[in-house]
RNA sequence: GGCGCCAUAGCCAAGUGGUAAGGCAAAGCUCUGCAAAAGCUCUACCCCCAGUUCGAAUCUGGGUGGCGCCUCCA
């Protein structure tokens, strides 16, 4: 089975061709980085972070371009009050940036260009689209003729005579009519800007993707990628003005993962709902945000919930505690073939998970996989029998799921202080003895501390709970 | 006004024409000195009504309820 990935452009799924053989161009919207990211934010980079790794797990190089757009109105409006220059803001929320996205699994993009290091290919994009008519200087801005492009509207699927104006956003007084939009925008007093044929002035919002994406990936991208809400206008804005400059398609596949709402309520800033990756992951093992968000189909809305994430945290906690049985038996195991009803499932296990993952990116059927191996597993592990070969087939698999998925912390050799080893080691002489009171004694000294003890078939192991 | 999404067990959630995956939680059992881990068992008139079909959670029509976008939210 090939990968099949829904393309918002087509409203379906499509068979997935790169452009180049073996290779990906992948270009998703990153953050403005204006404030630190929040779980809404967390989705698309958690999704597309799992897209790149399977990508590359099935062999494709993956070229995966994250933009921040460090220059616009929020950033403006934060430096000023906050007493700061617009790129000490910047700054100091890229920094930000790459702390979350790594203290939740996931990988650097190959390349994270911002708005500001690339104002050169910006202001030759709109100049080109100024002299091919397509845009038009007004009043120290610039703006794209939108009704001159005739497919405007075809990955939204918005028809522009439909489209109703000026309802959430007012409309600028300087365009030639309410549907275009800005690509460049004259400076006010004391704002930051760049100088351009039109004047002193900064790039609208949509015109960086256009100018970043051909810069770094080329005329046509394989994915292009971003949150739902960014699909109109944003997404429909860089198709018309990629498309008008370039004479190519933008891109040939377009994913849109669905929101995320807390507590049943779409999280915005007015209703103050809003959680930040840095304060959760203060509090939550980051692998169990990625194990919630990953349960769901990316497409599909996404209910962010204490409860949610408690049970994400439980589920985690079974294929924790799986491997773990793998790894402790791995001690007492003995030489010999892979057992062959293991081998066999863990090749079910296999094809399940690759199929689910081919059909547009399915990590919640994929994550079932994962499941039903650990079960294969547990039920081997109940045996007496167990050869290092099949722990270690079983390990390999778990390992190179958990590539893909970024959801299994590799447990670190943890030493414990010697008074714990002490106790320990007093427990166990206690329970030769059949001393249960002083045994029970030591568990509950322990498991104050945080330290749960396990009495298995292959002797003792602790865990920190 | 236009475009679109969602509704499946107590909870989360796949499945989009062949008779309801998986996880969490609860309960019971097995194993166990105790505990943990694990295993087993158990839980669904698929929002409603009508239609198409040999067969519908799945397709069509009509409802009900919830939600989103319509020019600077991921």
């Amino acid at each position: 089975m090939s990968l099949k990935v829904y393309n918002t452009l087509t409203r379906s799924k499509e068979t997935f061709v790169p452009i180049t053989p073996g290779k990906v161009n992948m270009y998703v919207c990153g953050p403005t980085v204006y404030d630190y990211i929040h779980i809404g934010n967390a989705r698309p980079a958690i999704f597309f972070d799992v897209v790149r790794r399977y990508l590359e797990s099935t062999g494709y190089e993956v070229n995966y371009v994250v933009n921040f757009t460090d220059v616009d109105d929020k950033l403006i409006r934060k430096a000023e009050q906050v007493g700061d220059t617009v790129p000490e803001i910047a700054e100091k929320y890229i920094a930000a940036y790459y702390e979350d996205i790594e203290s939740l699994g996931i990988r650097k993009a190959s390349v994270n260009p911002r708005v500001t290091e690339n104002i050169p290919e910006i202001v030759a994009l709109i100049q080109d689209l100024v002299d091919k008519g397509y845009a038009y200087p007004s009043g120290g801005d610039v703006y794209f003729r939108t009704e001159k492009f005739a497919e405007y509207g075809k990955l939204s699927h918005q028809n522009l005579q439909e489209l109703q104006f000026g309802i959430r956003v007012e409309v600028g007084e300087r365009k030639e009519s309410p549907q275009d939009f800005v690509l460049w925008k004259g400076a006010k007093p004391g704002e930051i800007h760049w100088p351009s044929p039109w004047g002193d002035g900064r790039p609208g919002w949509h015109i960086e993707c256009s100018a970043m994406a051909r810069k770094y990936l080329g005329v046509t991208l394989d994915i292009h990628g971003g949150g739902q809400d960014l699909q109109f206008p944003h997404h429909e804005c860089e198709v018309a003005q990629s498309e008008c400059a370039n004479g190519h398609p933008l891109a040939n596949y377009w994913m849109h993962n669905g929101y995320l709402h807390i507590d049943n309520e779409k999280m915005s800033k007015s209703l103050g709902n809003g959680i930040n990756v840095k304060e959760l992951v203060k509090r939550v093992k980051p692998q169990a945000i990625r194990f919630l968000f990953l349960s769901t189909h990316y497409r599909n809305p996404l209910n962010f919930s204490e409860d949610a994430l408690q049970q994400a945290g439980n589920g985690l906690e079974r294929i924790e505690n799986g491997v773990a049985n793998i790894r402790h038996r791995l001690q007492s195991a003995s030489s010999g073939a892979v057992d062959e009803h293991v081998r066999a499932a863990v090749e079910r296990a296999k094809k399940t998970f690759r199929d689910k993952m081919d059909d547009d990116f399915n990590t919640a059927d994929a994550i079932t996989a994962v499941f039903d191996l650990i079960a294969e597993s547990n039920a081997y592990l109940a045996k007496s029998e167990a050869t290092v070969a099949t722990l270690e087939l079983l390990l390999d698999t778990l390992r190179e799921w958990d590539g893909v998925l970024g959801i299994l912390t590799e447990p670190a050799e943890e030493l414990l202080d010697e008074e714990i080893e002490r106790l320990i080691e007093d427990r166990t002489e206690a329970r030769k003895s059949k001393n249960w009171a002083r045994a029970d004694e030591i568990r509950d000294l322990l498991t104050a501390k945080g330290i749960l003890l396990e009495d298995t078939p292959q002797g003792l192991r602790w865990r920190r709970k």
